[in-house]
DNA sequence: TATTACATAGTAATTATTATTAACTAGTTA
DNA sequence: TAACTAGTTAATAATAATTACTATGTAATA
């Protein structure tokens, strides 16, 4: 459990809702979740929320920078982690991993052109059978 | 005008179709597509093409390696790069631009971890408008 | 020539996401 | 603590990119 949920939100200064919080507990862990797997997780314990309540959530924390999503294999794939990293997508299991990997290098590369990018999404593809992630 | 387009399909042993070497020649030249922007762009010379016609013709292409794609901002975009670089995704006037810059060492370290992916799709998001790119 | 495989056009279907809107509520202020 | 208000939610409808389906067409092969 990395950090609380509501004292992220905050920490942001938007306002503290069930919703919220229980989107967050959901991913905090970790993990790469689309907005349905959020929100077949989230209707265990909260069957009147809504699909379209949990993607409009997940675009304000996102907003405020609690979490981070990127496109790939037609959609959105959200995850608390908010710094650049490389994400592995595994097309034989349609999941993602993380890859443990510093990607500062990319930044200042990038900064030393002038670009100051509001994010940067990086994503391997690759089949993920034969290995051990 | 890179290389020509029909000895790319020849090359990789796969049929020469009037419609697969008309979206080569325009995307041979650089830039970033959409299907529908290529699909309008097509229609031009060839009005009796069909958008489904585009999309299976720009994947069989990507699957022989021709093209690449990668996914933001809600849609797939194609160029004729197949190589791994940057694409600065412009989020104030929504296209995509080349950065030129060396990511070997990125792909090593993912080799070093064991991953040998077949694409690795690089985007960063990030204002355009009081730059010059 | 007959056969087989692949490609295309046209249309319908799918599906992830966004827009709309009325009711609601968290957090602030009186 | 009550009232206020700006932001949030639920429900539904709408959108838009992409894919599925299918009949026809075209090229390669036996």
């Amino acid at each position: 459990m990395r950090i609380d949920s509501i004292q992220q939100l905050r920490d942001k200064r938007i306002k503290v809702t069930p919703q919220r919080v229980a989107i967050l507990n959901i991913m905090k862990n970790g993990g790469h979740f689309t907005g349905e797997q959020i929100y077949n997780e989230l209707k265990k314990k909260m069957p009147s929320i809504s699909l379209s309540t949990v993607y409009s959530t997940l675009d304000t924390l996102e907003r405020n920078e609690i979490l981070s999503s990127f496109e790939v294999s037609g959609m959105r794939w959200f995850e608390s982690r908010t710094e650049s990293h490389v994400n592995v997508f595994c097309v034989d299991k349609n999941r993602v991993i993380d890859i443990d990997m510093d990607v500062s290098w990319l930044l200042n590369e990038l900064k030393k052109k002038g670009i100051s990018p509001t994010k940067v999404s990086i994503v391997a593809h690759s089949t993920c059978d034969q290995r051990n992630i």
